[in-house]
RNA sequence: GCCGGAGUAGCUCAGCUGGUAGAGCAGCCGCCUUGUAAGCGGCAGGCCGUGGGUUCGAGUCCCGCCUCCGGCUCCA
């Protein structure tokens, strides 16, 4: 048989030779320090036998940032890991232990729980193990014997995977540890120079909370110590940029005991939050929406109606003003509000598309242990609109919300990632009427080239969606904005329409919110610039630094004169040297600062702008630059 | 809700095995009169999250609760 090499020469080799053969036909060296060999672009285990006329790329313990020789380097370590762990606490049942993306965990379940003080000892034990030296050896086996072998060592869940496994089972072994593993697998341990227990938490077995909880631990393993340094240093950087730090530390806004989950907005991130305002209702004019606004509270009935009482109950909000009286609810969501208002009067189908907007206030009672600064909050403000529209226009309205989904993203330079979620097993509606809305949706996502995956049955009862997601610097994804079709709350709410045939018809509305909550929006955006605003969202756009107690009257008029211009820019006049209130101004991330003193005057201003250091610019030089770099906010404008 | 960790000055953090609470920055008051990333000195600032317990004595040990952090689950 014959394989492909990466220069695209062809190597001879014996029928069902493996990678390793490969390896070593090339050279006694390549096959020493292989990892893993790539057939065909997908990864396989050096010990398999490679199919005639692949194409392969050997990967050796020299390709230190290819994520797949990652990936295998990992998921050995966790086998050392288990190993390390069997060792230390006899008696441990093991469950699964994949590499994930930075690294690798292993779920068991100990006889008695540890906690993190435990983990050093575990580290040793796998740096002992290492140097001790282990090989892996691949067997594979009948369902029956397997099932046998792991029942025998007492090992539940494994002979659990084992029942379920599909096709040939295989087995790994490294020193005195056998695991049921797909593989592959490094050759040894040699190439493992860095490993790092990293955390420790609770995880139900098979991700489902009716299940017993095992103990999860985290870590991650490197070719080499400098390669495990830089990826420490990252995560340190990513730390640095962390919404929940700027917040205070650019003084935007901050979280208190005295209401968990709410926000307190001071007065630079207020700047902020009325900068997405403004852009949510400028846009929402241009588009045709009509801002409305439905009260916060209502009576329990409106939610039995929505059906909310009955499936969002849990993370909803009663007050009740007197004792004795009937609760009301403080509303989650807007939808309930606008079906009401629908309802308020007779509608004509010339009304339709009818598109009201709201951004008013929601509380959600988020499960304990979920809050995360801004990203997750009970506090929630959407970028809400709920549309009403005939079947007929379905279309062209999920259309113009995917462009004004664009329009919006690209103001911040950002691109979310669509997920489509298609119809679920319990749904509402006809399968006609859900191929249409399914349709709608992706043909929009199409038309305007937005990348999007599709979720099988994740859709809701009442209809499909389009959910886009946006990554945190820890790596945590999250919802941002979403569109729902939904055929059934007007149904409930009895809402109606005259038809052009004189009779009455069910409008069919879309939800969507497009940022999602202005909350979490704000938290990724602060992420996504690290606290360094463009000029037309920045708090203070620029700060005038008088050199001496003798330039406060010029630097005064100064701001005067660009705030009158519509900026927004403040004076440090404080009895402080120049050079501490420029570094304050730099790490406050203040894009232009302005020193000036008896060699300033308005033919020429000493100009420091953020990233571009220091120019001398006139004051009308000064001015226009200002207006082109507020102009980014909106460029129709 | 579950697993593990934490809560000390406005902020960042120190306080070992129990013995009367500390630093830097910020603040305030002086001095300096300031030219592109920290000038100098002084002062003030703490129900050590909260309720209980153990102890002669608790920031420190034990229990409950609240909140936060890292995960899991959940997320119309």
């Amino acid at each position: 048989m014959k394989v492909v090499l990466p220069d695209s020469s062809e190597l001879e080799l014996p029928d069902g030779a493996s990678g390793l053969d490969a390896a070593r036909a090339i050279g006694p060296k390549l096959a020493e320090q292989a990892v893993l060999v790539r057939a065909n672009g997908s990864v396989r285990d050096l010990r398999l036998p490679l199919e005639d006329g692949a194409e392969i790329q050997i990967l050796t313990t020299r390709d230190t940032g290819d994520e797949d020789a990652l990936w295998v380097l990992r998921h050995s370590t966790a086998h050392l890991l288990a190993e390390a762990v069997m060792r230390l606490h006899p008696g441990v049942k093991i469950a699964i232990g994949p590499p994930i993306a930075d690294g690798f965990y292993y779920d068991f379940e100990f006889p008695a729980p540890i906690t993190e003080s435990d983990l050093e000892a575990i580290e040793e034990e796998i740096r002992r193990e290492i140097a001790e030296g282990r090989t892996w050896e691949r067997e594979e086996l009948s369902r029956e014997d397997a099932l046998a072998r792991f029942e025998a060592e007492g090992q539940p869940y494994k002979v659990e995977l084992a029942r379920e496994a599909e096709g040939e089972i295989s087995l790994y072994t490294q020193g005195d540890f056998t695991d049921l593993c797909r593989g592959p697998h490094l050759q040894d341990a040699k190439p493992i120079k860095a490993v790092k227990l990293t955390g420790l938490a609770g995880a139900y077995w098979r991700g489902d909370e009716r299940n017993t909880q095992l103990t999860r631990i985290y870590g991650t393993a490197f070719y080499s110590q400098a390669d495990l340094d830089a990826h420490l240093a990252r995560l340190e950087e990513a730390r640095a940029r962390d919404h929940r730090r700027l917040g205070t530390q650019l003084d935007l806004f901050h979280l208190s005991d005295h209401s968990p989950g709410s926000p307190f907005w001071h007065p630079k991130g207020m700047v902020l939050w009325n900068a997405l305002e403004d852009l949510r209702r400028r846009e929402n004019r241009r588009r045709g929406y009509l801002e409305v606004k439905t009260p916060l509270l209502y009576d329990l009935q409106t939610y039995k109606t929505s059906g909310h009482y009955e499936n969002y109950e849990e993370n909803m909000f009663f007050v009740r003003a007197h004792e004795g009286e009937e609760p009301m609810a403080l509303k989650p969501m807007n939808c309930p509000g606008h079906m009401l208002l629908f309802g308020s009067q007779l509608r004509s189908y010339r009304d339709l598309p009818l598109r009201y907007a709201e951004s008013s206030t929601l509380h959600r009672d988020e499960r304990g242990g979920t809050l995360h600064g801004l990203l997750r909050v009970k506090h929630i403000t959407q970028d809400d609109a709920h549309v009403f529209v005939t079947e007929d226009q379905i279309q062209g309205e999920i259309d113009a919300m995917i462009d004004f989904v664009r329009y919006l993203y690209d103001r911040f330079g950002v691109t979310p990632r669509a997920e489509l979620s298609t119809r679920p097993e319990k749904r509402l509606g006809t399968d006609e009427q859900w191929d249409r809305a399914e349709g709608a949706l992706e043909e929009a996502l199409k038309r305007h080239g937005m990348e999007y995956v599709i979720s099988p049955g994740e859709g809701t009862f009442y209809g499909p969606k389009i959910d886009l997601h946006m990554t945190d610097v820890l790596g945590r994804s999250w919802q941002m904005g979403t569109i729902q079709l939904d055929y059934q709350m007007p149904v409930q709410f009895g809402l109606t329409y005259m038809g052009p045939d004189n009779r009455e018809h069910s409008p069919v509305v879309i939800h969507r919110a497009l940022l999602g909550s202005l909350e979490r929006f704000l938290g990724i955006l602060v992420e996504h610039y690290g606290g360094e605003f463009p000029f037309w969202l920045a708090p203070v756009q620029a700060r005038v630094l008088p050199v001496g107690e003798s330039h406060r009257e010029a630097t005064g008029a100064l701001q005067q004169r660009l705030f009158a211009e519509g900026f927004r820019v403040d004076v440090d006049e404080r009895d402080e040297t120049v050079g501490k209130r420029i570094r304050e101004a730099e790490l406050e991330k203040v894009p232009f600062v302005l020193v000036y003193g008896d060699r300033e005057s308005d033919d020429a201003l000493a100009v420091r702008e953020r990233g571009a250091g220091q120019s001398t610019l006139s004051y009308d030089a000064l001015l226009a630059r200002f207006r082109e770099l507020a102009a980014e906010g909106d460029p129709e404008a």
